[in-house]
DNA sequence: CATGAATGAGTTTTCATTCAT
DNA sequence: TATGAATGAAAACTCATTCAT
């Protein structure tokens, strides 16, 4: 019952009385996790209360419903995401370099916070527009990038003429999708027998796959780091 | 109140004292509207029955529970959607073509049945193992079959050395990736500016993307159905 | 599906088209075994009509109500263990050999209807005065049948004074709610350690702790607090 | 609407806002008193929940679930018999003496709190072994406690030989069915013509009924069949 | 004689949200 | 800054009961 100095009672890090950054931090890390875990629909504000080690009421003072708290979630999960990936990459390397610099940091963050991947991957794209608008906004993101990468790509190897702007995004949504999609396998093979699927070789897999091509890979062709 | 057509003043197509193989009908064609539309958690079981045009209990009487009736709907629509796509691959092709028809079955389903495509790749993976179970097996049979067509393609071409298992499953992961990836895009573009995505367009995006490889997409080399 | 000659494929004896007499005792039989079993509210009218192999409209056209059910139920098992106890009396006897022998058929019937006794002394009981009274009635005949005999045995010894009637009916209420609860101890000690405990054990108690006090009290001994 | 006291638009005796502790209390009342009168499974927790004078989910915060409630209130009124029991009794007195304050007190405990009787004797017993369970554990403190006073009884009677433990357990077992029974009977016949049985005259009939008896059967006296 | 089809009304339980302090 | 106390609204599920055949 007696609150001493640091360190409560409660399931948190903190005691009581700690700034309202802080606090906020704790909750939105107890609201990914349960939130990436349970499901939006499953989580409770209850359960996340005392998983921050807060009560419910503070919850709300901060961060106003449920739906505001699920939106902060995914905002800060999508800035994060996209700006590991950005600080991987470096703009003065050729195009390929960076896409696998990029899809490595991509593949790396999903597997280091996987219930932050949950949120933007599953949950907020299954629990109506306003959610999955916001990570449609990241998406969109990324998606540039890579359309961006792929024009560069083209340049540099002179191609005739450039490709459509349609057919160039959708080559790119074709290939975030990849990686999303391998992205969830490497996140799932955790655990399997045959051992877990590394970041390094799920961007290695996917560069073969669309750098090269499935035609060439079969004649033995490989893409290769450097 | 009466929605037009014959008889019933219910909501759904028929009349009363209908047998119960058709009622069943009904209340899955429901459901899987409505777990589609508002999410697994989200959907009440008062609106399926309300849509189907029965009460509640009858719902429970035929279909237990709506975790049963989850299960029952993505079995269903795994069922269909698996046979769609063997029912336009013809076996004599060669790979590439096989690929072809399949991908094209696969977004012309999806497209068509925009409700079952979320049930089965929205919902059922968001909601817990067992249903996710139910579509991971759908997607292993899929899975399976494309890595199929990876070797095949590999021994057509004469290809020195298989490629490694884990290789083709890698791939053929990402080829279903992307191709999910693809049908949401598909999907959700309907209606946007700029017209809807069909899904010739998206196998042959895909098509190029994954067949002919990036590289040489840039070089202008494409990879057309005949 | 087929319904051949006799023994169909439901749950009960019979196949159908059975007289409407057997059917009732079928339907009786379950809601007897139903109710003992699970209590009044929680017996459901569908569990009684598929045990008693019929469906549910056939119980309704029969018996009405549930109320009606268990009220039938009631009087049927009431009587039943009255005309036990009465057929084992034989009047020309002396009154305690009277007792002895309406206590072991008392016993012997709870014991091998132990569905009937619940029905009887724990879910009429507790379920609302209406059937409570039923049991009621049976056990004013049983009380009157005991008081009957202690006025007998009073008189076969010569008591000086006849015990008062207020008297003579709690002495009575006494032994029969000893005989009762004895009763219900003797059929939860079936299958315990230290094994069963029989009707005739359970008659030889009561009569012990009983009788030799009636004995005393008849001839006018009483104890007092002080 | 307004019931008279002080504030409370509601039915319960309190204002809004009151300790933890007061409420349960105030709950369990009024789930003793539904419970009671109307049945474990008749009793619904809208209608504890109203007695009590809060809204159900309240009911559910605090105790959880209708079975915990019911378990907590078996308990508590379990306690508070046993209790009112044991302080009626002082161990320097003798045997008889002890059992006659006992019985006074379990009577007139039993008269005073007819509803908690109802829970502890009537619904606990008919609603499933874990509730039945509970309240045998109290009866068998008492049954014990009889035992323990009809040895002491013979010994002090000096008694030749000790009577078989499995003799004075069956008689202790008739001895306390016989007071339930009789409490039963006192408490039915509140409100009949002929006025109302007291708890003392409860005790006197049963002390006369069962001491007489036991001082012969302690002196070795047995009655037998013939 | 007998039943498959169907439902109105009610149950327990949970949850997001808000006061009063 | 922080919380114990409290609730309106809705969810899943069950049941006694009745038509239409």
């Amino acid at each position: 019952m007696a609150t001493g100095a640091s360190g409560g009672a409660r399931g948190g890090t903190g005691g009581r009385r700690m700034p309202r950054a802080v606090r906020e931090r704790q909750m939105m890390d107890a609201a990914v996790r349960t939130f990436g875990r349970r499901g939006y629909r499953a989580a409770s504000m209850d359960e996340i209360a005392e998983l921050a080690g807060v009560s419910k009421p503070l919850v709300y003072l901060y961060l106003h419903s449920k739906e505001e708290l699920f939106t902060a979630c995914i905002r800060r999960e999508a800035e994060a995401l996209l700006t590991a990936v950005e600080r991987a990459v470096e703009p003065e390397l050729p195009a390929d370099r960076q896409l696998w610099a990029g899809l490595t940091a991509f593949f790396a963050h999903a597997a280091e916070h996987p219930d932050a991947w949950s949120v933007l991957h599953r949950q907020a794209r299954t629990h109506g527009e306003p959610f999955a608008l916001e990570v449609a906004a990241m998406r969109g993101h990324i998606v540039a990038f890579v359309a961006g990468l792929l024009e560069a790509a083209a340049r540099e190897a002179g191609s005739p003429g450039p490709p459509g702007e349609r057919d160039v995004e959708g080559l790119a949504q074709a290939l975030v999708g990849a990686a999303e999609s391998l992205a969830a396998w490497v996140n799932e093979s955790e655990g399997e027998s045959g051992g877990a699927v590394s970041a390094k070789e799920a961007a290695a897999t996917l560069m073969n796959f669309a750098w090269v091509g499935l035609g060439d890979l079969i004649k033995g062709e490989r893409w290769s780091p450097r």
